[in-house]
DNA sequence: CTTGGCACTCCTCGCAGATGAGTGCCAGGG
DNA sequence: CCCTGGCACTCATCTGCGAGGAGTGCCAAG
């Protein structure tokens, strides 16, 4: 186990480092932080910090830079969450109460949080597999082709377009569209399938081969379009990387485009609480010199979504972590009030 | 006016340039092309094309660099489209044929474009001012309260939530949902206005509030998300830039996330035939030393929206061009045949 | 366990000279 | 009149070298 001061050195490191962007001595330790020794025994300590593979020397004679495993303690042991500031509160606020629909709300969240953090910012859709249905609607466009709108609780529409076995009469139509939307609306996605599986059995003969065909089409839809979409934004921030660059942003940006990689790698997030995994814990090859800030959202106490942050692992852990809990705690609280 | 040979020259400067991604010699060129004269004589045109600003030389004995000015010379009159091989277009047709919805094709189209180009791709939406609509849908959310979704024969799908002055019963919403649809289905965005003005005389007085509410809704919709939406992809092609990075890519990347700015880009794109806007046409201060490559696309004879590529100046305009052109034929097929 | 001292490593920076690609100009030849 | 070879000149790039300095590791003393 490591001592209290060595965890205070190693606390040090971090946060110079993240200042200065350079390998951090220690001279420049004592001098910068009060930690009552001499540079010797930050040394001492440095080495011991180094031996257990905390921080690691560029070269002999270089300053000491934190290991992914350095920063993994930090985040863990010595760091707090860094609350935002009332103004900055506010500010968030203000600028997600002007959003006019869900598409302004993600927009503008995505913005929020790139300006916020300085960092490329991520954010998912609320999914439909944890909403639930405020409206299901069916529209004749042709004699035996019908067009299914499906909308949630917040406020996401999905629409297909269902070829039908047979033609349908209106009144067959308004029938099915009202029992469809008493049995399902406002209950949740997942528990659809089993609130009309049985559908089928009240109506004529004729007509169930269609009314099975629109099920399984609206069935079809909240699976597939359980299809997480997000937006991304704030690429810009990545040039503030380094400047060894073609080699580091080149795969973060082809990470960034691969919608899969982002979606598995938000997903991997806790439901509650901010989650950070660092450097090589991203299984994404591209990601490894950068780390992922998420969180769960969402309108009630159940998170709908995520969204995060994805930055170089020489971050500003408490206040990328305190600035996405804010915001998604106020994106939280607009869904709920729509 | 310039000689026939000098313009041979330009032409042979360019697409070395675009090659080697290095200034150009006077041996060089006399090596890689067959020009039939001696390095002296095209270091004469040389100086000629620089006294007349085609090209420039980044400092005193490098080679020489195509201006903004030679390469605008180079597309309009020494670059033929380049044709795509019958391979490529076979492929494109079948990575579009496999869409599944407007999103998608959208999306398959950024994709195609980035990659076929190996630069950064955009994609306007269709446009809701140029389409016609397929279907207007009325919903009783609660006594005082309507959804009202709109559905474009591009597949688009628009909804708003309208707060009525007073309620109204289902039987006066399925008579205005059924006169609307009967007055405006079939017919273009811009025609819309006019169609309804006179809808809510034939109401009772007591409706008629309702019906100008949700009637005004829908106009807001017309104008308001004519808003137009664009999809981009491929920023990592970017870091092919050079090596000079940060302050290059960086603007380029935060003018890449304004869509305002992109939208203006394409909109100075003519409706037909491929547009070039190079290095400083773009009146966008970041994207100087960008050259934009866009075109319309749509469903019939009429452009619904555009589409387009941003790449460094020092392109292949020809293949660019024409991959741009071809793609945009084969999405306006897709979007026709649904 | 802490501290000051000291030798050592090795990166960075600046400078000088060599290299070489490329140019501009000129005089001669078709 | 245009093309060509020759030639001197410019200037960016590369190389090697030495000085400077930040930082370390180790050791012996407090």
């Amino acid at each position: 186990m490591l001592s209290e001061r060595r965890l205070e050195v190693l606390r040090a490191i971090v946060q110079d480092y993240v200042g200065t962007e350079e390998p951090v001595g220690s001279k420049a330790l004592t001098e910068r932080h009060n930690l009552h020794v001499s540079p010797a025994t930050v040394r001492n300590d440095m080495a011991a910090l180094e031996e257990e593979g905390y921080i690691a020397q560029p070269h002999t004679s270089a300053g000491r830079v934190p290991t992914d495993k350095g920063y993994r303690l930090f985040v863990d042991k010595l760091a707090d969450v860094k609350p935002l500031s009332t103004a900055e509160r506010r500010a968030i606020q203000n600028f997600l109460a002007n959003a006019v629909d869900l598409d302004d709300v993600v927009g503008r969240t995505v913005r929020l949080l790139a300006q916020l953090t300085r960092q490329v910012a991520v954010v998912q859709y609320p999914s439909l597999s944890r909403s639930t249905v405020r409206h299901v609607e069916l529209l004749s466009l042709a004699p035996a082709r019908l067009m299914l709108v499906l909308i949630t609780d917040t406020g996401r529409v999905e629409q297909r377009v269902v070829d039908c076995p047979a033609p349908f009469g209106e009144t067959s139509l308004a029938d099915l569209r009202a029992r469809l939307n008493s049995r399902i609306v406002g209950e949740r996605f997942s528990e659809v399938p089993r609130l009309v599986a049985d559908l089928p059995d009240s109506f004529d003969q004729e007509e169930r081969g269609t009314v099975s065909t629109v099920l399984s089409s609206l069935l079809e839809t909240l699976v597939e379009e359980t299809e997480e979409r997000l937006m991304i934004g704030g690429t810009a921030n990545l040039t503030r990387f380094g400047q060894d660059f073609p080699l580091t942003i080149r795969p973060v940006l082809e990470a960034l485009e691969e919608q899969v990689v982002l979606l598995k790698l938000l997903g991997e997030a806790k439901d509650s609480g901010v989650t950070v995994r660092i450097g090589h814990e991203n299984a994404h090859e591209g990601l490894t010199s950068t780390s992922v800030v998420s969180v769960g959202y969402g309108s009630g106490d159940e998170a709908v979504a995520k969204l995060g942050v994805v930055g170089p692992t020489r971050m500003d852990y408490p206040g990328t972590m305190g600035a996405v809990r804010a915001v998604a705690r106020y994106v939280g609280q607009i869904l709920a009030e729509n």
